[in-house]
DNA sequence: AATGAATGAGAGTTCATTCAT
DNA sequence: GATGAATGAACTCTCATTCAT
């Protein structure tokens, strides 16, 4: 469908692959230091052209931090889009490999991560999310199915995003705790956030 | 035992709550603009004397965040050393007592809670903290006692910090986000974690 | 009247000096190089001082631009206020004096001349300013005493301020340009203008 | 005679029309914000060309401003040359002629006028220049003719210079001012300057 | 002939920090 | 003990100019 979008003269090759760069240089410096603890020149110097240079590609420092949050947003939804996608199997499985995804995913791009759920932003707007509200869907639906309890739904999906979001978050933020077995410890958190929500019988 | 140190000049008395003051004040800007966000100056004004009083109780910028910082642990280490100290009763209902006071304190002092666990500090250091140190010893309890099933303990600790950080940093750091009922869902949270860890029988 | 206003720290006199100092040589500046023309940088250097210096005296450029501007018109509408003070004497004869006093001031402080009547602003008022009115009415006074034409005073007015205008700043402008002798020139330039409203009988 | 120089090719004129334009817009600009504040940039985005091209016409900011300054003199040369070359007729009549042509082809010329008699300009020259030559040679004739009353030939010319770019920078630099009827404005303006110059008999 | 990517200088402004008073 | 004047570095951003394409 993009096809005849691929054909892109060498310069303009040339010029997507500086902005790449710029984005990605500039991703990993707001994650670990800030939105104010970054500077255009530090970020230019990462790339290895003047700081003038970034400015024929982002009209300011707020919107390069901008694109990379929308950006961010968008690899998460795509990500999330893949297992719930099946819609047949069990609900309950989904979700535990839908968690697993997720907190893989965040783990695998902690700056994209740090972006979408943790760096507090100037222009907050903080709205259910896509990944939020595909979650969501799929709880209603074990709830549906009698799988989960009945309970309030928004209760339940939150509670499961804040299991997820709690390991991934700190294992990002605090990468010199001596943690347990990376894999268990998500296994754990993920299971037993699903698990207090299952029917009793 | 610090009887001794009660008697203070007025003058001490004076310079201590001028301390107090800059400290609050710098506590709160730096939880919400982050450190490179905010200035000395925006301190002083906020305290309301010039910006060259604060190098007289603080050597530099660093070291008033590194004060509020540690600062933070030691009000998160005294809070939660008063259900532990409950020293008999159900172990289980302990810990959950005890997740409860960690996510209300950090919500209710949310710009220490960030300071602790939340901001990336430039020299990160990251040792286990006295209050994951209680907690872990308590979860030992419940495994000592058969009440949560045989597992490695720091995979249980470590999956129950995950599950009340999650729930405390979202709310935090997403105030915007429509959330369901908040004790219901914190209830939900914590409850979760620990009964995935009973004893299945 | 301003006695006690007199009594200044050495602190707040060298500080007043200095913002002095700043003022001079910026007006200095402005006048040859206009507003764009000159940095907040060159003006320091001048001043001898650091460019932040500058902002302790002046929260920015534009700020320290019009209190320039400001600065001359209040210097313009003293020196203009002396003559036509005197009640009473020939009205013309005033106005003649007035008119030599407007160009001998402006070329004797030539920048300040051009801040008030040469200098593009960016943000434009133009509204009649104080030596305009004074002089305008003496202008309706000359009338009403059948000494000039019956006329419409604004268009008498504003034909003696274009003769005024008109010799200060070319002679401003065009330093290098080989001018007559100047007192003749400022002379007939003002008696033409000022003879030409006279009433003819 | 410069029949040859009409024979263009379709490319000589197309470049002759680009540099026209870039001319215009550039003159418009620089006579609005002066030469700090016009940016080739500009210039370029006005005339919907890159700024690179500017610089295939123009040596450098410079060589198009000064190229400006050259233009406008020539124009006003051109202009002036009319009504005095003109022989025969009243010399009075002429040189009140030449005044109105002069105000008004400044004032409809407004960026032109600009250029030649108020910008400050980086390499001062300041010439008597030829619109000022061709008064002066009337304002001589009027002497000869006993129009004018005998005295310095440049005291009489330069005063009238003087009322008709008084009257014309005010009318260009401030044209928010409450001006009164403006040909009757010019008109005084010119008449009292000439009429300040008859014999008085 | 024309483009636009690139650079390095320099703009205005704010900052942490020092130090004389 | 406290002030606030002062500095020099660093910030974001714009500019004139060059040059490969």
């Amino acid at each position: 469908m993009k096809s005849q979008a691929q054909v892109l003269s060498p310069r303009e090759r040339y010029r997507n692959a500086l902005r790449r760069q710029i984005l990605d240089a500039a991703r990993a410096a707001f994650a670990r230091y800030g939105y104010e603890g970054v500077s255009m020149r530090q970020i230019a110097e990462k790339v290895g052209c003047s700081h003038g240079n970034l400015y024929l590609h982002f009209k300011d420092k707020q919107t390069l931090f901008d694109t990379l949050v929308e950006e961010s947003f968008e690899q998460f939804g795509a990500t999330l889009r893949a297992p719930e996608s099946a819609r047949r199997g069990d609900p309950v499985e989904l979700l535990r490999k839908m968690g697993r995804v997720y907190v893989e995913f965040g783990l695998a791009n902690a700056s994209a991560y740090e972006f979408a759920f943790i760096l507090r932003r100037p222009g907050q707007r903080s709205k259910p999310h896509p990944p939020y509200e595909r979650m969501r869907s799929l709880v209603q639906r074990c709830m549906d199915e009698k799988r989960f309890r009945r309970m309030d739904a928004d209760v339940a999906s939150q509670s499961l995003w804040a299991a997820g979001h709690g390991i991934t978050s700190l294992l990002i933020l605090r990468p010199a705790f001596p943690w347990a077995d990376r894999d268990a410890l998500i296994g754990q958190v993920i299971d037993s956030a699903i698990d207090g929500l299952l029917s009793r019988d």
